[in-house]
DNA sequence: TATAATTCATAAATCGTTTTACTCCGCTTA
DNA sequence: TAAGCGGAGTAAAACGATTTATGAATTATA
């Protein structure tokens, strides 16, 4: 059995009062010596609290609750590194479930770790979210007892602090680039268009460039898809049945998926088909051709979560937090000026 | 406040112990009614356990530790996402640290999620494990009251159930490989050498191809770099000053590096230099050359860790397991017949 | 010498569950 | 009418900590 604070009271003499004022540093009137008889014994014993029992009576857990959508996806991964890094250095750990981007698992993620007595919940939103679960999460977090900090996603409704990169700008600036270039009939690879989400932000940033250069924006150029990269090639081509230029995947994965589907249909890039992406995962610079994309700075954006979520838990009442990270388009090898097809 | 188990009983009029029985689907002797309204009010009051007091009585937390070196390589992220998913199959939770690939992270954690009552710990070894290490190692495992699982690495001293890719195969086929198509100059981009670990298999799996051909293998085109793309860069930049024709890379994410690398240098893929990798990540098919490597079925050997981690829970007496994936050796474009230099 | 102050320490309640070993009551049955 | 029994339920200990309030010796002070 493991070694308990009552051994170390038998041991040492003394009472578990004494052993537990001592090892965690609470002021008391222990002489000297039975302080350090009881920090020898601890440590001679091998003595590690238990969590659980420590989390019960001081209701915190040290803990903070992640639910990401794929971790798979290296934009995920790299802010879960952020995330992780940052609670580390302040003692915290995580509790992670992937939801496999569904709403959903999120529900019951978040009430799960819940549960676990987490100390706040750091929430990636899975992007098939409607009416139904919008109402769920809101009255989770209304009525939950720890903070909650969405990450990566905005809803006002939901009353809680969020960190998200500005995703209007970031669109924008790829549609702007593509429009400089002179494409005109510019596809789109987005979410789910029934839902609000990240990538309507996305869409509202292209349609706003477009309206600035005036030229219109058309609507059928659109496909929604899952967050893959089987997501990106199938609607790739549909999409390439249509006389378009250009696409814009709305993350660096589905664009990816895009990008094998172009060469197997037998089309270049960029020759035939300018393409941006949305995210700059590691990994894009390395593809066959370097991808232009619009950069998400994940490793710093999961950072800032951890400490938006950790000021909250000092502090509940604390005003709920807008942070808004800026994109940054990083030019590579996948866009060229438009040409007219002969 | 949470709704506890008392607040059930106050309302309902019955105990605590009638609450817990039904809520649990104990045998009990409650009468139907009494069983009705406690599960009534339960759901009424949105009741959910705090597993923290659950954990503290029972001594299952329903929680698998997984200790991670770097979640943002693409291989440990579809590793951990066949444990979660099959952890989650089972009704178990995730508690996740990702490691930096630091020994001493590795024992830090260990300890750690073990004092908050995990039921198992998945441990993916650092690379940078030492004697002092080493001894840690073990001695916690040995003295660990829950079942530890190590995947991706053996060591036999550690005496506990193992899941991993028969490395050494995996080698041998690739190195066959690029000696099949005539190469004679290999250089290897590996872990430390002084370690004992994955890569250590590998290099015998090498040395064993070279042997079986008649072939001498040469040990001063061995590299050791960290396990990531920098590593893989910095370790080809070193290499590519010899008179080398193929480069083997002992995992994915170095032979990216590599590849960036090579190209700096104004050499090709693989008219020049015949590139291998190790993992076969989603990524390797989207190189810039797909890549050639060995393939590890890294989400089947997660969904494997997980049902040996949970075999032992159940039956903490079991033997130990040792379990070992075969290897694919998957050819794509990065490796060419050697050709003289002119 | 009685009292106050100081020193060193602990008893017991608590956190929210689970679980074991009762209790109480009314009805049969001999 | 006493013993026995089944039905319906509960009291209380336990898990392993933290924390508040209290207490016993010893020494200092009036």
């Amino acid at each position: 059995m493991r070694v308990t604070i009552k051994d170390i009271a038998r041991e040492t003499g003394l009472s578990p009062t004494a052993v537990s004022l001592v090892l965690n540093h609470r002021p008391n009137k222990l002489s000297a010596e039975s302080r350090e008889l009881i920090v020898e014994t601890a440590k001679r014993l091998h003595y590690v609290p238990n969590q659980l029992a420590v989390g019960l009576v001081t209701r915190q857990t040290h803990t903070l609750g992640l639910i990401i959508p794929n971790i798979a996806n290296q934009y995920y991964a790299t802010l879960a590194l952020g995330i992780d890094e940052e609670a580390r250095k302040h003692g915290w750990n995580i509790l992670f479930i992937n939801t496999n981007d569904r709403a959903q698992n999120d529900l019951d993620s978040l009430r799960l770790l819940s549960s676990r007595g987490v100390d706040a919940l750091i929430l990636a939103v899975a992007s098939d979210v409607d009416a139904q679960t919008r109402g769920e999460y809101r009255s989770f977090i209304q009525k939950s007892s720890v903070p909650v900090v969405l990450v990566n996603h905005e809803e006002p409704s939901f009353r809680c602090s969020t960190v998200k990169l500005n995703n209007r700008a970031g669109a924008y600036e790829a549609v702007t680039h593509l429009l400089e270039l002179g494409h005109r009939d510019i596809a789109y690879i987005t979410g789910d268009e029934d839902l609000q989400h990240t990538h309507t932000e996305r869409i509202q940033g292209a349609m706003q460039a477009c309206a600035d250069m005036g030229v219109p924006f058309c609507k059928k150029y659109v496909r929604s898809g899952r967050y893959t990269t089987e997501g990106g090639a199938q609607a790739a081509q549909e999409l390439l049945s249509l006389p378009i230029s250009a696409l814009f995947c709305f993350n660096d994965m589905m664009a990816f998926g895009a990008f094998q589907r172009i060469r197997q249909m037998g089309l270049k890039v960029p020759e035939d088909i300018s393409l941006v992406g949305f995210d700059d995962v590691p990994f894009a610079a390395l593809l066959d051709v370097p991808l232009t994309t619009v950069k998400q700075p994940a490793y710093e954006i999961g950072r800032e979560t951890v400490r938006v979520a950790l000021g909250e838990i000092e502090d509940r009442l604390r005003s709920k937090q807008q942070i808004q990270f800026e994109p940054e388009l990083v030019l590579r090898e996948s866009t060229a000026p438009f040409v007219p097809k002969p």
